[in-house]
DNA sequence: GTGAAAGCGCTAACAT
DNA sequence: ATGTTAGCGCTTTCAC
């Protein structure tokens, strides 16, 4: 059924159809309501793929991410598919699952598609080394429809992107932990190359530099962003002979990790070790003892790309960077030395 | 840049260019060659809405689903995106965060996106008792639209689903406490009214009727899917002058909150009460002790789902319900009584 | 092997 | 207030 069958069945012009459809302009209430009787009556719904070829919008965005099965991306999205809502935007879910290569294939598909913009979450715009053309490719997409970054940049910084300082998480992290009484402190997980690992690491060195402090090396433990790095490389941790007193995790999950494996050990967390995650996912207030974090307000997160990715799509002007704070989250896992 | 400009440059005309594009008829090397030097040159990309309507096909699938942040969700979101892509399939994902009439909404979107299908996931189809007008909706809508559901149903069972046996794997986990010796079972959460639930308890009871025992009906304890939950009948439970010594919860979550609440109050699991959960999410790994729970094998119900939805969507004879056996893994969280 | 042209269902400019 | 009509960018039949 079209419009044109709707037109016919109601004895008047497409463009009358359209206009009531779309409210576009004034229709008497009379031929109005003979359409409207037409439409109910056959359940008559327009065909979004023809109004969108006309007019050149299709009120769609992709989203692009690495993991959906890692608690923090549902978390964003939650956010994200809250405000995209409120702006009548239907998503795209494009999951990478972590191949580079597959973000290239979505960026295309994505376009073909006619997407009004996208959002992209970890995947190349995390590391801290980006492949020339890797960058370059998503660059010249950026120039092409409307792309917000999250948590993540390529070099020179040219496409817009909203960010959770991480840096001053961790140190609000680190102090929380310094004024506990705790100096042996390590850093557990995260896979080196990656900017979210890199900025921890960053800003735990420097709060330790600015007390005068030095982070000792073979206390930075790197690793993937798992449960099991956590369980491995607390395992380490526990098998040297001069241990922490407290560890940092690269996120909630790895934290957890580390706290399974200490329990299991028969350490008592916090007693025994203070530890520490970054996050906040729900995952944090499930175990016994309930995590310290740092909360990257996932869902604050997500409106803001999509906030701004709109005003991107409606060519209003807004600044390349949007940063938003981290918050420290005291709970159960981190005591006093 | 249109299929025109690009036939234009080439010298030749639209058809052609559409044909190689396409595949679709043999088209002489040097022609094709021309044509795909301009479609390089200028990186041409084809408008998949001009593409779909002229088709009628999108090649897209939308999934609605009520929590993505409930962790189940992305699990089985991750074999529906794997099955999906390889059959080519783009996907639109609409979390209904749990309002029915949000579900409404989707549906007539999707229509009016001329999705290819879609799989419909909790919500609606999980209630025992389904309003009449939903359920017509939703039938009305699958008479147009190829749908299958996931783990739910409406009645008559007009509609295409897959389901896990959540009865077979509940007796499963039953003569599993059972041959540890616990007689004295209780069960924890879920919606009473939801069939997730329902199928549970029927479950339960039908295995302990086997076994000349009854349950207790103060120890059914209803309540909603979360980890609070968990927390929240754990606690009651331990207020009970004669305790249970295992627990059957509705999911892992709510197992996790059990455990927690047990572990905090200074029992210890599975010592003390064993304690067994339902899904096998990742979380059921990260906790001490690991939980004992039932896998719905939640790659494979997403795959099966798409996969039954591509036949659909062909005009392939598919069997109205596939059934999928669940597993019961044994872990640390129950032992001897 | 290639081209001309109709048409997918809609919107919007223009006419009445 | 309403109708006519030209596209939007593509696929596909029918000619040649």
């Amino acid at each position: 059924m079209t419009i044109y069958d709707v037109a016919h069945e109601a004895g008047v012009s497409v463009a009358t159809v359209s206009r009531v459809l779309n409210n576009t302009a004034p229709v008497s209430p009379k031929t109005k309501q003979k359409i409207m009787t037409v439409i109910e009556k056959y359940q008559f719904q327009r065909n979004a793929l023809a109004r969108s070829l006309k007019k050149k919008e299709t009120r769609t965005l992709g989203i692009i991410l690495p993991d959906i099965t890692n608690p923090f991306f549902p978390e964003v999205f939650s956010g994200i598919e809250l405000e995209a809502r409120e702006n009548d935007y239907t998503l795209f879910l494009c999951d990478t699952m972590g191949e580079y290569e597959r973000e290239t294939q979505y960026l295309y598909m994505l376009r073909e598609r006619q997407v009004d913009g996208i959002v992209f979450l970890g995947g190349r715009i995390n590391l801290s080394k980006v492949e020339q053309n890797l960058a370059e490719e998503l660059q010249t997409f950026a120039q092409r429809v409307p792309t917000v970054l999250v948590n993540g940049s390529i070099p020179g910084n040219p496409i817009h992107r909203v960010c959770v300082d991480e840096g001053a998480g961790t140190e609000q992290a680190v102090r929380h932990l310094l004024a506990l009484g705790h100096t042996d402190i390590a850093f557990i997980g995260g896979l080196e190359y990656m900017t979210t690992t890199m900025q921890k690491i960053r800003a735990f060195k420097k709060v330790f530099r600015e007390h005068g402090l030095t982070v000792r090396k073979e206390w930075i433990l790197y690793d993937d962003f798992s449960l099991n790095a956590g369980k491995r490389q607390m395992k380490k941790l526990l098998h040297m002979s001069h241990k922490p007193t407290a560890v940092l995790c690269v996120n909630d999950y790895t934290a957890v990790g580390a706290i399974q494996e200490a329990g299991r050990r028969g350490y008592s967390i916090p007693n025994d070790i203070s530890i520490i995650g970054f996050d906040d996912v729900p995952l944090a207030t499930a175990i016994l003892p309930e995590v310290t974090t740092v909360s990257q307000k996932t869902e604050l997160l997500g409106r803001t790309a999509i906030s701004i990715l709109h005003k991107l799509i409606q060519k209003e002007k807004v600044k390349k960077l949007t940063v938003i704070e981290p918050e420290l989250i005291i709970r159960e896992s981190t005591a006093q030395l």
